[in-house]
RNA sequence: UCCCGGAUCGUCUAAUGGUAGGACAGCAGAUUCUGGUUCUGCUUAUCGAGGUUCGAAUCCUUGUCCGGGAACCA
């Protein structure tokens, strides 16, 4: 009956939500508009990882191609620029898209397919007249451009022969000029209010070897001239692009019809996704990871796939997360309590539960016989018993979360505390008798007894016990390292800040190592990436990285709700709920 | 001083001339062997000024504010 439950698959749900670009290209396809087909594309440069930014537009390109009849999304490398780009890129990229969920076809494409044929327009363009070469130097062409307000002058080349044009065209391509020498640029106007139409460069020569063509082409094309006309080979329609390309349509038109290419796709530009506490941009995460500021593209604290995955996170729960926050024009920046929601939503589904003290404090339950053990069945998920249950021994010493002892406990506080009865999570009522001291004051452990008639955790004579706990019993307990993260800046927008580098504001405690850390004993063979929720804390994996058998470690992908916290912010409790405390980010 | 966009709860997003809705966050309560989950209820928005209209978030005029644009980056 609630089977759907489980088996939906929150990123495909059909359920999308309305966007102003679903509309238009459904509107299209309802008027036949290219028979009904509709082929979009996602075109990252190789130059970095991908980042849930990216995943909005990967889900956008992806979801918005389903509209047609038939419909495709390519997978497009915008490899135009050799200098900065890398084969490693190229594989990390798919490997992302891959694992959120989404098929390219056959092969990926790049632009570099399509060189050739991008020289032999370029050459139809200068035979029209509307392309030359320009022989001034750098300084020189940015100098005649002009500004906001004030035309450009034309260049002193601007008025060569096709012939010539061509002749040193193909002279560029045969390598025989040195870097910034020459470069081909459209001829439109150098009058236009247009900054961007004031005769925009279509190629620089640069002596760089690409990453795909190798040594082949001493020239390479801008992306100007290289992205529209590769999407109209593609038979892109719908050529979905961020906002900040708003001023490229005009010049992305120019092209299209100055080649009279037809049909011709057509370039719709919507908001790219900001989150608070976050940097999103590929040169900015570069400059972390060079600069040592973590431990690399994929470190857990880092806002690319490759970093959510290893921290934790879910191709649905991310995918949601993308559908959830919409498509509009608007720029904005989303909160990021939306995305913890949807992964707490996906992990809390699909994760079996476990008990971990992250803090271990010491309890010895005084009657308990010293050669006892007990094994308790504890659900693997309470709202899902089919999913079957777990066995968790119970002895006479062991383990529970230091924050949940307090000496002098405010009201409403349902965990131990002298002469505090609580319930160990599946098994028993313990009463705490004393707590253990050392002569500087240092808690060193709980003398509690339990109340064997309350084996199986339920009170016999069904007196109220409102505490629970989890706990490990230190004979069986493994140990792990946990690594529990934050938001990696400390301000909203660490970019914001003109005068100092984002790198400022990093959050000095985004990364807390916790050592010694008692893992209930089946945890030893979690699978590394596969969530888990360690009862009352969070959500966890392995890490897929640095945990070994003889060494495990585990991330926190995120911690649960704590409604403590927030009520013992409210008394005025100071660090009671620290540990499993929900720390943004 | 120029060009291109944008402006709806705290945040994101609907409403396409006809009851301003949803999600998140927040608050209050219920249930609970996770202070989790789940459930219920509540608070909160059309940038300003004019106009058109029986009726405007929507159309017109005007103003204001915000973002992007002057790379041999994408």
């Amino acid at each position: 009956m609630n089977a759907s439950r489980e088996d939906t698959d929150p990123g495909r749900d059909d359920a999308t939500p309305p966007n102003f670009i679903k509309e238009l290209v459904e509107q299209d396809v309802a008027a036949g508009v290219r028979g009904g087909q509709v082929v979009t594309r996602f075109p990252p440069e190789p130059n970095g990882y991908l980042h849930i930014g990216h995943a909005k537009s990967i889900c956008l390109n992806f979801g918005t191609a389903e509209l047609g009849a038939p419909g495709r999304c390519n997978l497009r490398f915008d490899d135009t620029n050799p200098s900065t780009e890398d084969t490693s890129y190229v594989e990390a990229i798919q490997r992302d898209v891959r694992w959120l969920g989404f098929d390219w076809g056959a092969r990926a494409l790049y632009a570099s397919d399509y060189f050739e044929q991008l020289y032999a327009w370029a050459i139809q363009l200068i035979e029209a007249g509307k392309a030359y070469v320009d022989s001034q130097s750098e300084e020189e062409i940015r100098e005649g451009r002009g500004n906001f307000y004030k035309p450009g002058v034309e260049s002193p080349h601007r008025g060569r022969s096709v012939e010539e044009n061509l002749d040193l065209f193909a002279r560029m391509r045969a390598g025989e000029f040195k870097d910034g020498e020459h470069v081909l640029r459209a001829k439109i106007d150098m009058q236009s209010k247009d900054v961007k139409l004031r005769d925009p460069l279509m190629y620089r020569i640069r002596h760089v070897a690409h990453h795909r063509t190798g040594d082949a082409w001493p020239i390479y094309p801008m992306y100007d001239w290289a992205h529209g006309q590769s999407d109209a080979i593609e038979g892109v329609t719908h050529s979905l692009c961020t906002l900040e390309f708003q001023n490229h349509r005009p010049l992305y038109d120019w092209f299209l019809g100055a080649l009279g290419l037809d049909p011709r796709p057509r370039q719709i530009e919507f908001a790219r996704l900001n989150l608070g506490f976050m940097v999103m941009s590929k040169r900015k995460l570069l400059q972390l990871v060079q600069q040592g500021h973590v431990s690399g593209w994929d470190d857990p604290r880092m806002p690319t796939l490759a970093g959510m995955r290893r921290r934790g996170f879910t191709p649905e729960a991310i995918r949601s997360f993308c559908e959830r926050i919409g498509v509009a024009k608007r720029d904005g920046v989303v909160d990021i309590s939306l995305l913890e929601h949807e992964l707490r939503e996906d992990l809390n589904a699909r994760s079996p539960r476990a008990m971990a003290v992250l803090r271990p404090l010491k309890v010895v339950i005084e009657n308990y016989p010293e050669d006892q053990e007990d094994w308790f069945d504890v659900p693997v998920h309470p709202e899902y018993p089919e999913r079957g249950t777990r066995r968790v021994p119970l002895t006479r010493e062991l383990y529970v979360e230091r924050d949940d002892y307090m000496e002098d406990p405010p009201r409403k506080w349902f965990r131990l505390g002298p002469g505090r009865e609580v319930r160990l999570r599946g098994a028993c009522l313990i009463t705490c008798r004393e707590a253990v001291r050392r002569e500087n004051g240092e808690l060193v452990e709980l003398r509690c007894t339990w109340d064997p008639a309350s084996r199986g955790g339920a009170a016999p004579d069904g007196r109220k016990v409102k505490g629970t706990l989890h706990w490990v019993s230190a004979r069986h307990a493994v140990d792990a390292e946990v690594r529990l993260y934050d938001r990696l800046f400390s301000v909203e927008n660490p970019l914001a800040h003109d005068d100092r580098p984002f790198t400022d504001f990093l959050n000095p405690d985004s990364l807390e190592v916790l050592r010694g850390c008692k893992l209930e004993p089946g945890l030893k063979d979690a699978t590394p990436g596969e969530p888990q929720q360690f009862e009352r804390l969070g959500y966890f994996c392995a890490d897929s990285v640095d945990s070994r058998a003889d060494a495990l470690v585990f991330n926190r992908t995120i911690a649960l709700r704590d409604s403590w916290a927030k009520l013992a912010k409210k008394l005025g409790v100071g660090g009671a709920a620290k540990s499993g405390g929900k720390r943004k980010g």
